[in-house]
Order: structure tokens, then C-alpha cells, then sequence
DNA sequence: TGTTCCATGTAATAAGTTACATGATTTA
DNA sequence: TAAATCATGTAACTTATTACATGGAACA
């Protein structure tokens, strides 16, 4: 169960569900999302099982909403899970199982399409990932191996991400063009 | 629901559930996996919504197996999912939500021999994707850009893979490197 | 005053994992 | 004949998604 883990890490200053959600929407999307309903009753679940602690926050503005931090137990899972090792071969990339398939559209122009949007996403997402790096790197003078810990490896990730992205769209490039090159020896009827 | 379209994809052919299983250890577990108690209770259910068909097979060797074939509807529903373009954003990479908060562990020591666990996973998952490509090239000379459309695809895949995994191994190198001359600056006590 | 955003949740369903159970066949 | 592999499944549980429901606050 990773979610949890993935909560215990946020959890270390006090957050909502709502705060939680729009973190991962910003900082881990590129590799683990999460829906509000997955996270409300698993915050509650966590409090009853002595992870977390709540308290509701009437703050000045906006609605009252329930902030959520890590008890001393939240801490000590989140360490056992890290010193358990990495977690490997449990990736899940769905449009990777589309293009193993993709040979069933029957048509290679179809396939070509699929490729070209595939090709879209994935530079919209390295623009935005550039554009939240430049904007980091411009935001603080210690960007990117002075920053404090806590900064320091989610910096990793996000190096990480850039590369993989930029790969893909190459990726992708490349396939389009190795699809028109054989529907050239054998085109399309 | 994605891995009802994977087994979709496979059951152009006859295959078992036991085969099944073994085909997504060879051929699909860089981006996706699925165990037998997942497989068995899907072709049933499968099968009962006329996406499938199945017959036994006592053949004379082993035990007797039950292989499943997919239907007319079942490529119509397989190529829906194709033809609605790629599914984006839903990866789940658990081992770079370990890295994200691996200033919980406390101690930059650790955090490399983490870093150094999954250099060595990379490193392995790379040579045995270096081997299953060199072995595809020898023995069918069509590889890669003649090979019949489906197993193109699927080539592309692998591609994609081993670009993948070579990153990796990079990253974590850079990674290890990084944090060391962090600690550097401020060693651990 | 209507729209968007903040904020929290429940219900129903689907998807996936772990543990358990069974028995035949092949190979060392 | 013992161990490994082939082969299929069920039960209990955990995890995740989709749809629904509510209402206050900010803003244009």
C-alpha cells in the first residue's frame, strides 16, 4: 500500500485532504496520482489506526476545514517502508500496453495518429515540467544541490521526470517516422 | 479497466490463463503486471460478457488446460479502447515516491545504499532486456522494421524500455554522486 | 447573482493482492 | 521418490475509481 506511505511522507507539516490532493496534482503526478475520494476516508482510516492526528482548523478564511500531521507511529512506518528498498516491477504504464497492441487499429495511418497525440501529451507535459523547474531554479539561489533535504530528493525526481519525457517524445518521433517508412514497402490498400 | 483490454490484445490466439501469466513476465512486465488469482476470475467474467470464448484442452501433455480465444466483440471492444487515444497520466512508479521522501530516512548513508539498491535493479532489468532484444535480432532477420505488425509494435515497446531502463541507471549514478557531495558539505555527525 | 473555487464526504463498483487449496505431470 | 513445474481456482482483503451529494466563500 503505497498511498499511505505516500501520505505519511506529506503529512510531516499539517495538511487537509483538499491541500493533499493539489500537492499531488503539482508535485508527484508524474508518477502517482490520487483521487479525493481515495483520500478522505483513508486519512480518516490512518487516525483510527494512530498514523495521523487531526484537528479541525476555523481559520479566518474559507471553509473549516480537518488538518492532518503524522504521529510519532506515522513516522516510523514511512522509515520502515523507505529502509524496506525500492519497490521495483510494479510500474504500470497504460498507454505503453496500448502501442504493444496497437497493431489491431489495422491501419497504419490510425496507428500514426495514435503516436502523434501520444506525442502531444507528452511535450505539453515536458513544457510544464521545464517551466516548474525554471521557475524553482529562479525562486531559490540554493536550486538544485544546496537545497534542503526535504527539497533536495524531490529534485531528483523531477530531474528524473524531465529525462523520461524528453525520451518519450523522442520516443515517439522516431516511431512515427518507422511507421511511414514500412507503410511505404507495403501501403495501406 | 486495462487489463481486460491487455488479455483482449493477447487472445488473438488461443491461450491459457497459465500462459498468460508467463507471456506478461516475458514480454509486458516493464509496464505492467498481473497475477493468476487477477487472471483466472477475469476470463470467467470475461467469457460470460461474450468477450471471449474458451474450450478445454486435453492435449496429450500436461494437465488438461482451459484456453480462451476473444470474439468479434471482443476485438471491437479492443479496438475501441485503441481508437479513444492514449491513456495518460495514470503511471504509478512506486519506487520515485520512495526517492521523493527520502529525507525521511534521516541519514544521507542510507539514502545512497537506496539509491544504490535500485542502480543494481536497473542494471539487471537493462542486461535482460539487452539479451531478450540481441536473441530477437539473431534469429528473425525481419528485425526490427520488417517484422509483421504484430511483433512491430511490441518492438517499439522494447525500445522504448531499454531507453527507459538506461536512464535509470544513469540517474541513480548521478543521484549517488550528488548526494555524496552534499554530505560532503554537511556530514553526517 | 451566477460561476468558480474551497472543502468534505458517502455509496457503489471495479481492480488488484495475498493467502490458501488442490491435484496432475515432469524431471532429477 | 522428492522437488519443480504445470494448471486452475476460491476467499478474504485492500486499493482505487466513478458517481453522487452538500454547502460555504470568493469573485466578477
Amino acid at each position: 500500500m503505497s498511498l499511505k506511505h505516500i501520505m505519511l511522507g506529506m503529512l510531516r507539516e499539517p495538511h487537509s485532504g483538499y491541500d493533499l490532493k493539489k500537492q499531488f496534482d503539482r508535485s508527484l503526478r508524474s508518477f502517482w496520482r490520487a483521487e479525493l475520494s481515495q483520500i478522505y476516508p483513508l486519512l480518516q482510516k490512518m487516525e483510527k489506526d494512530g498514523l495521523l492526528s487531526s484537528k479541525a482548523d476555523s481559520s479566518d478564511i474559507g471553509p473549516t476545514r480537518r488538518v492532518y500531521k503524522r504521529s510519532a507511529k506515522g513516522r516510523d512506518e514511512l522509515q520502515s517502508w523507505l529502509a524496506d528498498g525500492p519497490t521495483v516491477g510494479t510500474e504500470r504504464i497504460g498507454y505503453l500496453a496500448q502501442v504493444f497492441f496497437l497493431a489491431n487499429l489495422g491501419d497504419d495511418a490510425k496507428a500514426i495518429e495514435f503516436m502523434q497525440e501520444l506525442r502531444d501529451h507528452m511535450a505539453n507535459w515536458l513544457q510544464s515540467l521545464e517551466a516548474a523547474e525554471q521557475e524553482w531554479r529562479s525562486n531559490d539561489p540554493r536550486y538544485p544541490d544546496k537545497l534542503p533535504d526535504e527539497d533536495f530528493y524531490p529534485q531528483l525526481t523531477l530531474e528524473l521526470g524531465l529525462m523520461k519525457v524528453k525520451a518519450n517524445v523522442d520516443w515517439c518521433d522516431r516511431c512515427i517516422e518507422r511507421i511511414r517508412s514500412r507503410s511505404t514497402y507495403a501501403p495501406a490498400s
